[in-house]
RNA sequence: GCGCCGGUAGCUCAGCGGAAAGAGCGCAAGCCUGCGGAGCUUGAGGUCGCGGGUUCGAGUCCCGCCCGGCGCACCA
């Protein structure tokens, strides 16, 4: 439709100014859906860019283009109005078949093929092994998978993957307060460490290697035992909870393998042979001047072990994935982590990588609401609210709909409250509701004998209602809310719309003059093809966003 | 101090440079012989943080300022 209207504008241009009426060179302009319904289908800012150069009013140069605008069977009207717009009505010959066309394409009109196969990989999550998962981490989960099921529904091949540091210092802390936590249990006195993990699954891992070895690794000198079980047990969990989440991956990378691997040495030595390595304070250090950084970055910790900081392993770890051969990596990360990504990044380019298809969706932080009170989120006390009590109390249905409900670079107040009301308030059962009445409505028909008609050149469309024909305008559009929603990284878009479509939808039903099964059988046959062409819809829309669409509530 | 992100109705938030600024909640007043009322209708409620600029046109873009969040670790 956008590249009809399109055309005709500009062939009218051309025609204009062949015989002379329109004297400038056509202008970029635009073609979009208006805002408001009632403005028609497609509207152009044609006129106004070219007023100018025109030396006219805007409205008047409309009225010429509108003018050369060849009169079509499927454009109904052709209106200038306001400050100077065009604006195109369809007719409803038009929009039957483009519903014809939805439907006879089955579930695969809500996908597109837009991705050309393009290979993409969503990095997300990522959170490290260090103790279960947050809020927040929620939030990341939810955008990542989300973004690649948009990708996946627009034809991309999307690889998704997990990166987390099990080789540095957080790990090694983590590994000392399991020994510290061990020992403890075999009744020794020792000092827990500094800045250790306090938390009760800490004592819990330490039980299990308890029941398993029992004193065997009191006296064993290395860490790994301890480390290696904290991950093992840790990662279980987020893996449960991930799953609970209905998140998943197909690729899990991790900082030790990429040390082992040499990978981290030959990122340094390539820092190196460019001059961009410093060293003082014992430390080895990224020169941020040549990078345009504010500072140097430490690259190798002082001390005896001259450990890598994660900066240098994310280094590495970048050129690792830029040499897959992706044609885009998505990384979704915490407001927290950008300023450390940009670094990352810096150092890339400075290495002579080509950046140009690295993207990030950055997400602000959420907080608890509950009784309209913020519930304090600390490590040390026990309001801490895990992503799996989150899970258990909302379930992830909401969890999802919620974390997706907001765009992500603004902040994100989840309303507890809200989330468990099982009322219309609440915009994850107000959808899905809407979703179970039409299935309700589609079960009823079957058993009044009224079958959906499988033959669509049986049903005459014609009969179609203007409201009705306007919600179907409405889920005609949504493969475009998906295209726009992942060239803007923006997943929050289809919440929005499904919302605006179960609510269109909502006050359709409501009228008594609506009803879709009635005593006229022409009447309620094309009507279940409506109503299954809207129930397609929310159920696809549904299904992006990982959200189950009831049949019943 | 520097950087990033916010500031739109009482609250929580949508809003691709376009037409008279939207939704939900809350508030006020209504609608149940009905394919699911887990729904719907109507109303009140706004200096789009402030001040400049760009533009035919700015909530949207640019600059400055104010307020809030986050970062500016040899933590990730």
């Amino acid at each position: 439709m956008k590249e009809l209207i399109t055309s005709l504008i500009s062939d009218a241009v051309a025609r204009a100014r062949l015989s002379g009426d329109l004297a400038s060179d056509q202008a970029p302009f635009t073609v979009e859906r208006p805002g408001d319904s009632s403005h028609g289908d497609m509207a152009t800012n044609a006129a106004l860019v070219m007023a100018k150069a025109e030396r006219k009013a805007p409205r008047a140069v409309a009225e010429i283009i509108a003018r050369y605008i060849e009169p079509r069977a499927d454009v109904e009207e052709v209106k200038v109005a306001g400050p100077g717009f065009i604006n195109f009505r369809m007719a409803a010959s038009y929009w039957h078949s483009e519903i014809r066309r939805a439907l006879a394409a089955g579930p695969s009109f809500w996908c597109s093929d837009l991705g050309r196969g393009r290979r993409v990989q969503v990095e997300f999550l990522s959170a490290n092994p260090t103790g279960p998962l947050t809020v927040g981490h929620g939030r990341n989960a939810v955008l990542g998978d989300t973004l690649a099921r948009l990708y996946e529904a627009t034809g991309h091949q999307v690889t998704r993957e997990y990166y987390f540091n099990n080789g540095g210092r957080q790990m090694r802390l983590l590994g000392e307060s399991v020994r510290a936590r061990y020992l403890e249990e075999l009744g020794r006195a020792v000092a827990f460490p500094e800045e250790g993990y306090q938390g009760e699954y800490i004592r819990e891992i330490a039980l299990g290697l308890v029941q398993r070895h029992e004193a065997a690794l009191a006296e064993e000198p290395s860490l790994e035992p301890f480390r290696a079980a904290a991950e093992e047990r840790i990662f279980g969990e987020i893996r449960a909870t991930c799953e609970h989440l209905r998140v998943g991956f197909d690729v899990y990378t991790n900082e030790l393998d990429l040390i082992r691997a040499g990978k981290v040495d030959k990122v340094l030595a390539a820092l190196e042979g460019r001059g961009l390595v410093a060293r003082y304070d014992g430390a080895t250090w990224l020169r941020g001047e040549p990078l345009g950084l504010p500072k140097d970055l430490v690259l190798l910790r002082s001390g005896p072990d001259r450990e890598p900081t994660y900066r240098t392993t994310d280094i590495a770890y970048y050129i690792d994935k830029l040499s897959r051969g992706f044609d885009l990596v998505v990384g979704v990360f915490g407001a927290d982590h950008i300023a450390e990504h940009q670094g990352v990044v810096a150092a890339l380019r400075a290495l002579g990588h080509d950046t140009a298809c690295l993207r990030t969706v950055i997400y602000q932080f959420v907080t608890l609401m509950r009784g309209g009170e913020k519930v304090k989120m600390s490590t040390r006390k026990a309001t801490y609210v895990t992503l799996e009590e989150l899970l258990d109390e909302v379930g992830p249905d909401v969890a999802r709909f919620f974390f997706l409900f907001r765009k992500s670079d603004t902040h994100l107040d989840f309303d507890l409250d809200l989330a468990k009301t099982q009322a219309p308030e609440n915009p994850v059962f107000y959808v899905q509701y809407a979703h179970a009445r039409l299935e309700s409505v589609l079960r009823e028909a079957a058993k009044a004998g009224l079958a959906v008609p499988a033959d669509l050149a049986a049903v005459d469309l014609a009969l179609l209602s203007a409201e009705e024909l306007a919600i179907a305008r409405r889920v005609l559009g949504f493969p475009e809310v998906v295209g726009e929603a992942l060239d803007a990284l923006e997943p929050h878009r289809i919440p929005f719309a499904l919302l605006e479509l179960a609510g269109e939808f909502h006050r359709y039903y409501n009228k008594p003059a609506n009803r879709i099964i009635g005593s006229d059988r022409e009447l309620s046959r094309v009507r279940l093809v409506w109503a299954r062409l809207v129930k397609g819809c929310i159920a696809r829309g549904l299904e992006l966003i990982g959200v189950n669409a009831p049949e019943r509530m």
